[in-house]
DNA sequence: CCGGCCGCTGCAAACGATTGCACCAGACCG
DNA sequence: CGGTCTGGTGCAATCGTTTGCAGCGGCCGG
């Protein structure tokens, strides 16, 4: 096979072909391009004599070589890119989540290529058969739904590795790096029952969301144990939004039982949409009720109230999924997998004593 | 040239290779393998007869063939990828922005890959850098700050298309889709002095950022022609934090000076700064003073008081931007480059008539 | 009946990097 | 002095796709 120059390269401002390939630096140095591959690629830099090899660096630096990736990665099989699918890239949860992804991964030498599915099952398909095509080297997937597992499946027999980043199924034998959303619900809890609330309610999240059962249960359990009253509302959108929260607060207020004095909502935007459909009926907040938010959002300490809310590690939780997947790449053996991360809880003003009790 | 299977392809679960080639599928059917290659590309398909190309078409589904971008990358020399540069994935104005982006790119079977500079000017040249050598075919670049036209300049230099988004910079010959920034400022303006106010403030953002100094320059306009008075302050830190808002405010209470009642915030979060650092002296807003935000971030109307802000359109922005790449990277022709966006007020609860005028 | 054209298909050289293998000179050993 | 080893380099095939060119039948016009 003959190589010659003047391909279809990409050009420069002026139509000159600006691609600098190995057989450019070898023909600059004076030896074979095989070497130059060789002498630049740190695992191989030793086969080449120490004085070649520092030559072939300054003229590469010279020339402005830079490592074609779309030709190593078809030779070598591996293209260093981890596709990171997200569901919706408004949430505002997700861009700390993806820093931490980004950063680990960035560290070894990999590049996450994010997608959103916009919460779409039907797109799901589609970007994952595209990203396959695009040969990356593994998923982070962070928008798994209950219905999901089949999907799941399909994914993961194409023999990539997957990793479930916050959220995760149950009975799937996938790697999942998750919130302790069981212990979130229970620091809810736990905060209410400690401030004197007996009669609880509780605003939940989408049902096919798994972390959103997981806040219930680590929440019922621990009131049950107690010995408290709970209400239970579930949420019929597919999202936890400010609309969905006031819907089932009214719903709450409506009912002919006593208003719980304690509420904890799934979601910082269910409770501030609750808060809103209380003060429409002259309630106040921590005066008449209390109210645990989920996810510590921005500026939740701004509102007013300032919103008591459950904060999970983000950008740690984004770190060790990719570090997981790094792990993965590089090596064959299985780093241990499947962490929960302890949530915290950050006390803030929506959240008293029960009327009652003062 | 011999070709054999057996090569270094990707593995399924069972170690069977599982790539599929056009020289599978052409041995499937009995061609060769240039002929599934033309029947299966839309723009040659017509070269080849329509029966061959269906049985192609068929059995390439059955056995589940999709080309391999990396290998028609390196042959094409276009990877159908753009690099979306973004400061900070963190920010709330970016999930909209990228979701433009990435609807508008994706119908054009583009893809973006997102990255973060994460505000540090050296990482950029890095990123870049890297982005180059995975062959991106071009450039949105949405954190340009003044001082980056040396950056800029070189990075078009590599002859790839670049755009920037959101963040422009003066004199620079690059195409821009940003907001009307001056509008912006204008408005704010506008609103103020409609409502009453001859005594104003204005609460700068970063001296680095054009956008902020288009929205100064809209605002002082605007109040000079009313023949109303104005004091700036000006912001020192990187970024228009809450902190920072309280800081000015702060000083602006301090001063002699008789407190304007007008205030104008360069981001929502100096805006909220600014009422914590008046409410801590005790006083109210709107009774004692009005002040009007920017940006509009989500749940700035469930703050007390409401934020009056100003409302950006964001996701059609990115639309615009990658509208224009596609056009870019798909014809020659260079279409209309360089739009400004009008933003719009939204008022709420944070501005009122001033005190003297009721 | 022949030259030419047309529609379809095959051939093989690329794109740029990687890598097993061969080769060569010199060192070193017996 | 012959043989072996070894460090360094070159050779060429390969990853999977694209594409200019050539070839080949058949058909048409002259």
């Amino acid at each position: 096979m003959q190589r010659r120059g003047g391909g279809v390269g990409r050009r420069d401002a002026s139509g000159e072909r600006t691609i600098v390939t190995l057989e450019d630096v070898a023909r600059a140095v004076g030896v074979h391009y095989s070497t130059v591959s060789r002498a630049l690629d740190p695992d191989t830099a030793r086969q080449v004599n120490v004085v070649t090899r520092k030559r072939v660096a300054a003229v590469a630096k010279r020339m402005g070589y830079h490592k074609d990736m779309v030709a190593s990665g078809l030779k070598r099989g591996r293209t260093h890119t981890v596709a990171v699918v997200v569901g919706d890239l408004g949430n505002p949860n997700i861009g700390p989540l993806l820093r931490g992804i980004s950063n680990r991964l960035e560290a070894a030498g990999l590049m996450p290529l994010i997608v959103e599915t916009q919460n779409d099952p039907t797109r799901l398909e589609r970007i994952v058969s595209h990203l396959l095509s695009r040969r990356v080297d593994a998923f982070i997937l962070t928008a798994a739904r209950l219905g999901d597992g089949p999907k799941l499946r399909r994914i993961r027999r194409h023999g990539i590795p997957v990793v479930l980043a916050v959220q995760s199924i149950p009975g799937i034998r996938l790697p999942a790096f998750t919130n302790d959303d069981i212990l979130g619900g229970s620091l809810a809890a736990q905060h209410l029952l400690a401030l004197g609330h007996r009669r609880v309610a509780q605003l939940r999240g989408p049902a096919d969301i798994y972390s959103c059962l997981q806040r219930a249960q680590g929440f019922s359990q621990t009131i049950a144990a107690a010995g408290a009253t709970e209400v239970v509302l579930r949420s019929t959108a597919p999202m936890g939004t400010a609309e969905e929260g006031n819907r089932l607060m009214s719903q709450l207020l409506n009912s002919k039982r006593p208003l719980p004095t304690g509420i904890f909502a799934h979601h910082d935007l269910m409770a501030l949409g609750a808060l809103s459909a209380a003060e429409d009926r002259g309630l106040a907040c921590p005066a008449d009720f209390s109210i645990v938010g989920y996810n510590d959002l921005p500026n939740v300490e701004r509102m007013v109230p300032p919103l008591t809310s459950i904060r999970l590690p983000r950008e740690e939780l984004g770190g060790l999924a990719a570090e997981f997947m790094v792990k993965m790449l590089s090596s064959a053996e299985r780093p241990p997998a499947s962490r929960r991360l302890a949530p915290t809880l950050v006390v803030r003003q929506s959240t008293g004593p029960p009327r009652d009790f003062r």
